[in-house]
DNA sequence: CACTAAACGAGACGGTACGTCCCGTCTTGAA
DNA sequence: TTCAAGACGGGACGTACCGTCTCGTTTAGTG
């Protein structure tokens, strides 16, 4: 039926920016027609499930974006620690400036719930199953087996992309300080 | 002008139980009213600020509840593999027995720092400032400071309150093995 | 539910104004309603089946109404033939000034057939019983029974109501020949 | 530029077909175009106007084909009491069977001429004229002209189309008392 | 016979209106 | 006075058609 990609994806966009300048709540699907270019009734032909489908596009198409940049963002590494330090600055740089998806899942963590579900695999999954070849290259302290320390590694940058604390994660020396003492100092040989 | 503390306290569990059995996008202030034995129009006394008051009124207080009786649940213990243990267990049992928590937590724990930024205190700070003394009192690794160690243990509970893993937070031997082997390996001595 | 029965007649009457103005298919509920000085939605709270109740009872009203100022404009009459040319010059009238009843059925009759139906008996029937009394006060040509030359006269009253052919009914004088040579000369003595 | 006059008559028989089963609110021009076996695009490519003309089409169709029959039926007959028995019986027939006429006819049958008036000759003066040269070829009670006895029969005959009242017009033996001693009763010698 | 012009099916699109639901405000009447 | 009851305006939602338009594809009809 979705005959044109292009307005799907404009659609998209649209909406996410209404997002943005509004909040979710705020935002009509007349204003998110109209920001796309779009009228309401072809805005239903490419979302017949409404609001509920189009918004869950939109979280599901930025949390795409989102991880796809961040995987460019990583690409030039060769050891762990470049890659959690490209990683961690990326995702921190995103984060603040973007706080759409924030925003999005603050007031409807229902959208985000099905988004995941539907993607079968949590997202600290896929970080840890992302650093896992960085760590079995890398000389661990013994009796720490590579998939714990994946696991403990995606916890940390989860949380640390959420909340920096004391660190200020938009100063490279921070990061690399971070990084090397404090996060790769419980398991690195 | 609040004249019945109890009114107001009926309509945020009231409220509560129609989002835990509808979700928030499907519960309107009628069902929720009506649940409290309430009139709309009193509703708005209560909560001028409508909806938007009222589900925050609501979050806040399962939020304060929530830890609430995660300290009752370590009120006992001594020791910080104790703490750990048992509040890592009530957290668990809470999660997942009440579904509105869930719902938030299930997310990702990051989430739940946006949506209480304007507490002005993180949860994560809240957790690493109680679990501060206990870490004074044990021995820890040389170079590894009670604070640091406080906001990292603070960082990894919330991240096992989300999401356990692979552990099964049930099981209380499962829970020990996870706090002392595995949490508290990185820090203590 | 229907506190207001002004706002019940300020819906139908705006109504009627709208179709007279644009007919039917053209006038919207908006319109209606804005026309009638209230939202959309309190329309729904009189007219609970929408569109086709508000207009159903747009339909009815006016047929009550004229009617109802029939039967004024023959309150006077004493005499068959007086009831008679006051009934048809009035009707007369009536129709050729207010044609919004023609509108609405030419463009959708189902409208008129629910309501008739629903009123249980036909406009034939209603005008012959009203001229039965006169009737059996008059004196009949042998063989004709009054119930029958009731009926008789009924129809051709609304034959001459919805088209006056080569009569002028505005012409007291025309009206006066048409019902006493015309209509009455069949069937009185 | 209408190529096939063949798909113009499925269009309105069709549209008629489903108007018939539906009504005309609750049959949508896909609809009509389905059951016509023919695209929407070509339905507006022989009416133009849409909607409004198609059912104009199909209203002036069933008229047309209506008054033919009706034609047809007293084709045979040689005196005005025979052509007025078979009409009426004819009429009476086609209107109880065909619903659609019946929607238009039962209600009012003045009704039907404001319908019709844009044909500029109303239906009433068909049938007069229709009746005419029986009328003249008949003994008329004196100071009876045959132009008005023959506008008093066209408008008893659609007054009896409409609606029979007592008379049962499938039963030819009451076809033509009515006809003999009521209708023809008044004007024949 | 190939080529062109038309009629046609299919369907995307903007737009209008419908009927429904809910919100936030306001009024009324009873305890 | 306080509260329930509920009317009301407003706005958004999801649906259904309408009328317009553009594509390919078939079907004639013609050079």
């Amino acid at each position: 039926m979705a005959n044109s990609p292009d307005q799907r994806r404009a659609l998209i966009e649209a909406t996410y920016a209404c997002i943005a300048k509004w909040g979710p709540r705020r935002t009509s699907l007349e204003d998110a027609a109209k920001a796309a270019g779009v009228s309401r009734a072809t805005l239903y032909r490419y979302f017949p499930g409404g609001r509920d489908e189009l918004f869950e596009a939109v979280v599901a198409f930025e949390y795409d974006r989102f991880f796809e940049r961040l995987l460019q963002a990583v690409q030039g590494a060769k050891t762990l620690e470049t890659v959690m330090e490209q990683g961690l600055a990326y995702a921190h740089r995103a984060i603040v400036e973007h706080e759409v998806l924030h925003l999005v899942l603050s007031t409807e963590p229902e959208l985000l719930e099905s988004t995941f579900a539907q993607k079968g695999v949590t997202t600290r999954t896929l970080i840890g199953e992302f650093l896992l070849p960085y760590l079995e290259l890398h000389e661990l302290r013994e009796g720490v087996r590579p998939a714990d320390a994946a696991d403990y590694l995606a916890r940390m940058v989860l949380s640390y992309m959420g909340a920096a604390g004391r660190w200020d994660l938009s100063d490279p020396a921070q990061v690399r300080v971070l990084v090397r003492d404090e996060l790769l100092g419980g398991i690195a040989a």
